[in-house]
Parts: C-alpha cells; structure tokens; sequence
DNA sequence: GTCTATAAATGGATAGAC
DNA sequence: GTCTATCCATTTATAGAC
C-alpha cells in the first residue's frame, strides 16, 4: 500500500485529468490551456507541473486513460453465444463510447494534435484493446485479420459520421443493427 | 472579363490558399500561424488581411476549396452502366481523395478546429456534392437514404483508418472492393 | 498594396521564495 | 507542494506611414 503522500499526489492527478476532459468536451479536443486547467481545479498553472511534465504529458494520459476506459468497456461485454447477439452489443458499446466523448475519439482515434504522438506504454494499451476486441469478435467466429479491419472501419465510419453530421439525432446510430447484418452476411462466422 | 486588378487579388489569393494548404498537410491542420504563410508567399502577416479577413476566412475558403475538389472528382466519374463498377470507381475516388490530403480530410468531413463553422456558402458546397453523390448512386439503384448514409459512413471509416492507423500501407485500401461488394450484397440494386 | 511598428492577448514553461 | 513573478515566444490583429 503506498504512502499517503503518493496517494495524495495521483488523486490530484486524476483532478486535473477529470478537468482537461471536462475543458476538452466543452471547448475541442485543443481548445484549453494550462492555465484553464489549472484554474478548474484551484491551482496556478506552475503547479500542474509537479504532476505532469508538460502539456503533451497530459495528453497522453488522456490517451492512456481513454484506451482503458474502452477496454472497460469492451471486458464488461459478453463473449461466445449468438453472433449476432454479441456483434450487436460490441458495435452498440463502440458507438456509444465514441459519441459519448468526440474530443475522446479525435484524441483516441484520429491524429489530430499536432506533434503529439503516444507513449509506448500508452500505444500499448491501445493495442491490448484491439486485442481484446479481436477476442471478442474471435469468440463468435470472425477471425479472419481482413474481417476485423472491415469491422473497425465501418463502425468508426458510423460513429464519426454520427457525431459529425448529427451530433444531436440518431441518423448513424440506426444503421447500427443493419450494419452488422450486413457485416455478418458478408462475412460467416466460421466454426 | 474582370480588370487586371481584381485578377491580380484573386490570384494572389489563391498564392496564399496554396500556401496554407502546403502547410496544413506538412504539420497538420492546426499546425500552422499566418506569419508561416506570409512568409512561404514572401509577405509580411499583416498583408493577408488584405486578402483575407482573418484566420477563419483562410480556413473557410480551404474548406469551399476541398469540397470544390471533391465535386470536381465526383463529377469525373462515369454515371449508370454497370453498378458494381460504378460503384467500385466512386468508391476508389472518394478512399483517393481522402488519403491523398488527410488534413484537408480533417478538415472537411471531422470537426477539428475549436471555434470553426463553415459559412453558409461554403456549407452549400459540401451538400451540393453530397447531392452529386447522390445522382451517382441512383444511377444504379441506390436511392434509399440509408443506403447513402451507410456508404458514406463505410468509406469514411475505411479511409480514416487507413490514414490513422496504416498511412504508408494499404492495409484497408484492400478492403475497398471487399467493401463494395458486402455493400452490394445488402443493398441489392433498385431497378 | 505592402510595409513597420506595435498592440493586446495568450501560450507553455522556469526560477526561486515560502 | 504551491505560490508569485516572470520569461520568452508566439499569436492574431490593427494603425498608420510609404
């Protein structure tokens, strides 16, 4: 168990991570500064620098953060049983983590901030995600490294397109269902 | 015939709208300031507001810029006749058009810039050429509304993959005609 | 039409006192 | 551990001379 001190010390990282989340949904994955974030939760801008090195720092703990929140996500969905039952909820639990959070997604998803790249402890639990998500759709037959790329593309198509083009209704959100019908027609889940 | 004046404004707007968007592909889409423009135009920043009203107005005009392109390549490709090839070609037109500049990508189909909303006229210009996308998938049967939205959706997602996560490969360019066929396969041609 | 000069604000980041 | 003070660079944008 570590010390109080420690402790302390990654709460207030988590504080200052909530309130870059809260700055990046409101404002655009780039649209805050150190100073607003430091503001939010009571501090001087200096300050945030005993808990993180610098700006991209931030960012990348929001990446890590993110893809553990996915893979959350992902774990907590049922495997093997009806394909089409499981392909339904992983797609419905993708769309819904992406259009829950667009900066999340732009940060996770696209490159979208100028000369920020990943940690490699960061890259690897986006890759522990995919894996996790390639388990998943293994479990229900779809194997095929073709099948799984065909399925990410057309959900992050979805999602994005949701999120761009109607960020308020449901236009995307309906293709869902036959979305994966299609999927599964073009694609038989082997034994 | 305009004078020469007016000529020599307008292509020196075009000079700096080169400029940015040389710039916007080499350090990304928000990558760039004005004074990084005037100087690849041999200018001071100051003078592009003679050209320009400000930032926004650079960005609205490379957004009108990318859509007119993307009618442009629209409208080269060949309508009715065979579906699948029809489609195959749009298909194949749109992936090109996506990966060939991901910041213009970026900037046109993801909403990246804190702050900026297309003006109405350049807003016009992205539905007229959805419009177009629309003739060119009713000339071969495709007319249900949500058989637009999940083709847009399908090959938006593939090309943003292979930008995000494949740029020097063509891991999901491969899965271009894949794509059109399980589209084909659920969404069979009207007569 | 382009410049210099500069405003006015904002940004990330550091030094050093407490 | 947090602060004040400040650096230093950068940004968009304007005023006014040439």
């Amino acid at each position: 168990m570590p010390d109080r001190r420690a402790r302390r010390h990654e709460a207030t990282r988590q504080e200052i991570l909530a309130a870059a989340w809260q700055l990046a949904g409101e404002r655009g994955l780039t649209g805050w500064s150190l100073r607003e974030v430091a503001d939010a939760v009571g501090m001087r801008a200096p300050s945030l620098y005993g808990y993180f090195e610098n700006k991209d720092a931030i960012y990348d703990a929001m990446f890590a953060q993110g893809y553990q929140q996915l893979l959350e996500a992902v774990d907590g969905l049922p495997t093997a049983g009806d394909p089409r039952t499981v392909l339904q909820d992983v797609a419905t639990a993708f769309f819904d983590f992406y259009v829950a959070d667009p900066a999340r997604s732009q940060l996770l998803f696209l490159r979208v901030i100028p000369g920020f790249t990943p940690s490699e402890g960061s890259y690897d639990l986006a890759e522990r995600t995919l894996d996790r998500l390639r388990e998943v759709l293994g479990s229900v037959g779809i194997n095929r490294p073709e099948a799984v790329d065909l399925w990410t593309a057309v959900f992050t198509g979805l999602a994005s397109q949701q999120v761009s083009n109607d960020p308020d209704g449901d236009r995307w959100a309906r293709l869902i269902e036959p979305s994966v019908e299609m999927f599964l027609a073009s694609e038989p889940p082997a034994a």
